[in-house]
DNA sequence: TGAAATGTTGGGGCG
DNA sequence: ACGCCCCAACATTTC
């Protein structure tokens, strides 16, 4: 088809279903010209990291067949997005821009720049919503201000009643007919496989749009009834997974919403309560990106001032054995080991190894959010920023400062048979549960029965939990007002 | 979406 | 039978 296309520009939204930007565009009658764009030139300290980067490739790979089979092609180009845009509008004549809010820091300032491009240059330019459930700006205080505790702002999301659904993926679209110059999946040097550390995530992971509607619908035939206590044991397939999909937007939470709202429909009351409490994690999502909104430093100062102050430590050996799952304290050294092998780690294991590195080594709560960021499929500027703050105790409506995880405890009460440790620490798995998270306790024939040798086939603890504790605790003391409860 | 210290209670062994 | 002590088991407080 000929004529001056609108250029949809996809950015956090790799999906053709519920995606408001699409279904404009294709109302709008005129062809379609979709883009991709990779900004690898301002590569701050949040320039996307290694996982994602694997990720992004199978991810679009899926949105360019998704498109093929309407008959389009989706144009991959690299650079700065309004740059890119200006090319593309001067090679095509396009006639609009349309895109999806993104909702990161960097994000605003760029929006505004394209918008004011299109209109001195006269074009249509819109911007769509789909990434949350609830605009920012939708979501405020009774003294109109943004929440800063999540209680308060959960009630007020559940108060409204989200009667949209979820627009089904267009199943005709017209296409910009001339030819758009564009790179390669591996122009955009995502990832090329070597070394080829993510070797074993095509195991694990489908990206794209079918691959995330598989994981809810098995999420919600299986797993959501159980939701409440077995998303807190790491050996156990209790958790959604969905958080690539959702970072990619390959599935809208609006998708999610709808779909869980109608299985508690369908189950009559046997899935209410964990259905509700999986709700309330797609809530902590949005928290965070209203937080990450109305403070948009929020990924590198800590919310509450007073922790600029705080005695942080500088340890690089003890960093490099918590990256390598070399701690000595089997569930934090499984838990990173699972993320390194498969780009994820359980939630509650994620918490018992971020307190490990901000309390018990007491190393920058920033420094774990870096590692995170480069590590994850999911890594995400908002959950990954507010939920390192909460660990740190430094966040809004955080973890209070003093509440430390022991892991032994921690490890003892959701991995009571030490199923997960065998699996990701499996020099260990010979040992009986009663000592499998705590080897250098298990008496001398325990051990050689087991096959563990401790400094040689797996690490004695590299601290002391009760003196770090203590430390720790002693550091918070130096920056809290001594008139503060 | 903690853990450890401290306090309380009650059963049972034992002089 | 009684008082005393020990110590789980549970509750409360503190960090």
């Amino acid at each position: 088809m000929s004529g001056h296309p609108i250029i949809v520009w996809f950015t956090q939204d790799l999906r053709l279903s519920d995606n408001a930007c699409l279904s404009a565009a294709v109302a709008a009658g005129r062809p379609i010209l979709p883009v991709y764009i990779l900004d690898d030139t301002t590569p701050g300290e949040f320039a996307m990291g290694g996982a994602s980067r694997w990720w992004l490739r199978q991810s679009l790979a899926s949105l360019a067949s998704s498109l093929e089979a309407l008959g389009g092609r989706l144009v991959l180009r690299r650079g700065q997005a309004l740059g890119v845009l200006e090319r593309l509008i001067a090679e095509t004549g396009a006639q609009g821009v349309y895109f999806s809010r993104s909702y990161s820091p960097w994000s605003g300032e760029q929006e505004k720049k394209i918008a004011a491009h299109c209109a001195a240059e006269g074009l249509e330019c819109r911007r769509f919503s789909g990434f949350l459930l609830h605009e920012p700006e939708a979501i405020r205080t009774g003294s109109d201000g943004p929440y800063k505790v999540y209680t308060p702002f959960s009630r007020n999301c559940l108060s409204r009643d989200i009667t949209r659904r979820p627009r089904p993926a267009p199943e005709r679209m017209n296409f910009y007919g001339a030819d758009v110059a564009g790179d390669s999946l591996d122009d955009l040097n995502l990832y090329l496989g070597k070394p080829d550390w993510a070797a074993d995530f095509p195991k694990r992971w489908t990206p794209g749009e079918a691959g995330a509607r598989e994981k809810l619908k098995h999420f919600l035939d299986n797993a959501v009834g159980d939701y409440d206590e077995a998303r807190n044991l790491p050996d156990v397939k209790g958790t959604s997974r969905l958080s690539p999909h959702l970072h990619f937007g390959e599935i809208s939470p609006l998708q999610c919403w709808a779909a869980t709202s109608h299985a508690v429909a369908s189950a009559r009351g046997s899935i209410d309560r964990g259905a509700h409490t999986f709700e309330k994690e797609i809530l902590w999502r949005e928290f965070s990106y209203h937080l990450l909104h109305y403070w948009p430093d929020l990924p590198n100062e800590p919310f509450k001032p007073e922790f600029a102050d705080f005695p942080w430590l500088q340890d690089d050996e003890k960093l490099a054995c918590w990256q390598q799952g070399k701690t000595g304290f089997p569930i934090v050294d499984a838990g990173m080991r699972e993320l390194w092998t498969t780009g994820w780690m359980h939630n509650r294991v994620r918490m018992i190894v971020a307190s490990f590195l901000v309390k018990n080594l007491r190393i920058p709560w920033q420094v774990g959010e870096q590692w995170f960021w480069d590590t994850l499929v999911d890594a995400d500027i908002g959950s990954n920023s507010a939920s390192w703050q909460w660990v740190a105790g430094c966040g809004a409506d955080a973890a209070p400062y003093f509440r430390i995880f022991n892991p032994i405890l921690q490890g003892e009460k959701f991995d009571k048979r030490g199923g997960y440790v065998r699996r990701w620490v499996p020099e260990l798995s010979g040992l009986p549960d009663k000592f499998i998270h705590k080897p250098w306790q298990a008496p001398a024939e325990v051990l050689v029965a087991a096959g563990v040798e401790l400094g040689a086939t797996y690490p004695r603890p590299i601290v002391d939990l009760g003196e770090t504790r203590d430390a720790a605790l002693a550091a918070y003391k130096t920056i809290r007002k001594p008139d503060a409860a």
